[in-house]
RNA sequence: GCCCCCAUCGUCUAGAGGACCAGGACGCAGCCCUUUCAAGGCUAAAACCGGGGUUCGAAUCCCCGUGGGGGCACCA
């Protein structure tokens, strides 16, 4: 692979959520760029003031610092391209529309919204492709500019040649020829004096310096427009990479609002914010979503510099990919059990905290060689370790009755492992385990009874991470306090 | 309707004309381990969309068909 320095970019547009396509178009632009030593930068598209959605701006750069993605020039920390949000380039696109229009490869247009989509109407009555018709086209030039002077609304638009073709090759798919007559005259200066992304990107990306730009699939279409802008101005044109799309789970259709909502219902999310929430680590998910239009031999389980070091841009692929969240729980479950002791402690700490129970934190570093492994997300820290956090455990009568057997019966189990107990100096599995194995023998009753007993009477649950190391970390004194309770349980029971 | 793109196990993918009776991963099934739940180990089932070419040889190149996806705004 080619290892040029590039610079490379996000360019979302700020007007609704960062979801995984959004994160996947900011990765492999970064993974491109740090694995060859060039520049990542963050730009925002928000020519569009009507479709400006509050906080997006802010919850995009959340979600790229939480994945770990870093930009070197961005609208937050400057750069010397700057200013790095389109809303604040207008001059600049207005200044280049006209310099268009002086090289004769875009014109005035004067017709108003309704008349366009009169004629738009009109097209498709009579099964022709809507387009532009031309009307202010070959108008006079100094008569146009005129009109302009006056304070006549006008939009600028590309004035597409009628013949010929033009070729543009995107990275992945080899070279791509256009008829120019299946173009259209597209609109590059708004009314409003803010120019369409059509204009707005290729301006950008020339006076940025992008070499490569990396985009959806769904540029795909205008990309001869865009060619045909940027040959316009006698512009170098940048690499084209165009990513596909994700379909949802079942692979049949795009991922849609309606799936994302679907998701949710099985605990799944489509936005970055959303999977911190649910539990997810960045390591996780940066792993899922690299996988999904790239892919490597083996050795899949990746961390973000492993990333960069293996990332090669020629081999994305072209093909949709349809979502699969089980895959995200496994990548996610692997990086959690990657994880330093002290790292995993501290992120899963907040969890405990949140459900009011008092962290001490020697105890959870105790707790989380034990539960690591058995970690899909986060928050199930709770289920498994937050019992060790309260003074006293309540389990269900019912529960501590192990299968095959009377309470009675279970309550005799629960008091002869108590006296065994008792006579240790302290629990630990060494200590503990022999003398219980031994009981279980001459008891005839099977280890998953009598452990059960013990595990429901000590953790208060059916579930939870190893018995005998847990009762090490609750300690000698909790624990046959708890088997006591146990055996008075059970004998109500009677 | 018109234009464009895509096509390997259920899913994500490896594959750059001979190294492919197609490799890995998820999921699924079985077994091992086992005090629960996991994790881990082993084994299995599972794919080159169809048809024509090109070539000594095609998953790989070309054409057609089919299927899927995207686009046709003063939205990005």
């Amino acid at each position: 692979m080619d290892l040029q320095p590039v610079r490379t970019r996000f360019a979302p547009s700020p007007t609704g959520r960062m979801h995984l396509g959004s994160a996947r178009s900011a990765l492999y632009p970064f993974l491109l760029a740090r694995r060859t030593g060039g520049t990542f930068i963050l730009r925002i598209e928000d020519t569009d003031r009507k479709r400006f959605v509050p906080g997006a701006e802010e919850e995009l750069i959340e979600g790229l610092r939480w994945l770990g993605i870093e930009y070197d020039e961005g609208p937050d920390i400057g750069g010397p391209y700057g200013p790095y949000r389109q809303s604040e380039r207008r001059e600049i696109y207005h200044e280049h529309a006209w310099k268009l229009v002086e090289r004769g490869h875009a014109f005035p247009c004067f017709c108003s919204p309704e008349r366009l989509e009169q004629v738009r109407q009109q097209q498709i009555a009579n099964k022709q492709n809507p387009r532009y018709d031309g009307a202010c086209r070959d108008l006079d030039p100094d008569e146009a500019r005129r009109r302009v002077r006056a304070g006549e609304k006008y939009v600028i638009r590309f004035k597409m040649p009628k013949e010929g073709s033009i070729t543009v090759t995107d990275l992945l798919r080899g070279p791509i020829t256009t008829d120019n007559a299946a173009l259209d005259d597209s609109v590059l200066l708004k009314s409003d004096g803010m120019p369409t992304y059509h204009l707005a990107a290729m301006v950008d990306d020339h006076l940025m310096g992008i070499t490569h730009v990396i985009r959806g699939s769904e540029w795909l279409p205008s990309l001869p427009l865009h060619a045909h802008v940027l040959r316009g101005f006698g512009w170098e044109e940048p690499v084209f990479v165009h990513l596909s799309v994700f379909l949802k789970p079942s692979g049949k259709g795009k991922m849609s609002k309606r799936e994302a909502a679907e998701a949710l219902k099985d605990g799944y999310s489509i936005f970055i914010t959303d999977m911190k929430e649910l539990g997810y680590i960045p390591e996780g998910v940066l792993n899922w979503i690299v996988l999904m239009g790239w892919g490597v031999p083996e050795d899949d389980i990746m961390t973000l510099d492993e990333m960069i070091a293996r990332f090669d841009i020629n081999h994305l692929t072209p093909s949709p990919a349809a979502v699969n969240f089980a895959k995200l729980d496994h990548f996610n479950g692997a990086h959690i059990r990657r994880l330093p002791t002290e790292d995993l402690a501290a992120r899963i700490k907040p969890y405990f905290l949140r459900e009011g129970l008092a962290v001490d934190d020697d105890l959870l570093l105790r707790i989380v060689p034990l539960i690591r492994e058995r970690l899909v997300t986060l928050d199930d820290c709770l289920p498994f370790a937050a019992w060790f956090f309260r003074e006293t455990v309540t389990p269900k009568p019912e529960e501590l009755v192990a299968k095959g057997l009377t309470a009675a019966q279970s309550a005799e189990v629960a008091r002869r492992a108590c006296v065994i107990l008792e006579a240790l100096p302290e629990i630990t599995p060494a200590l503990a385990e022999p003398p219980l194995r031994a009981y279980v023998e001459q008891s005839g009753l099977s280890a998953g009874q009598v452990f059960g007993i013990l595990r429901v009477a000590v953790t208060g649950q059916t579930v939870s991470p190893p018995l005998f190391e847990s009762m090490e970390i609750v300690g000698k004194e909790k624990v046959l306090a708890r088997l006591r309770a146990a055996i008075e349980t059970l004998e109500a029971m009677k």
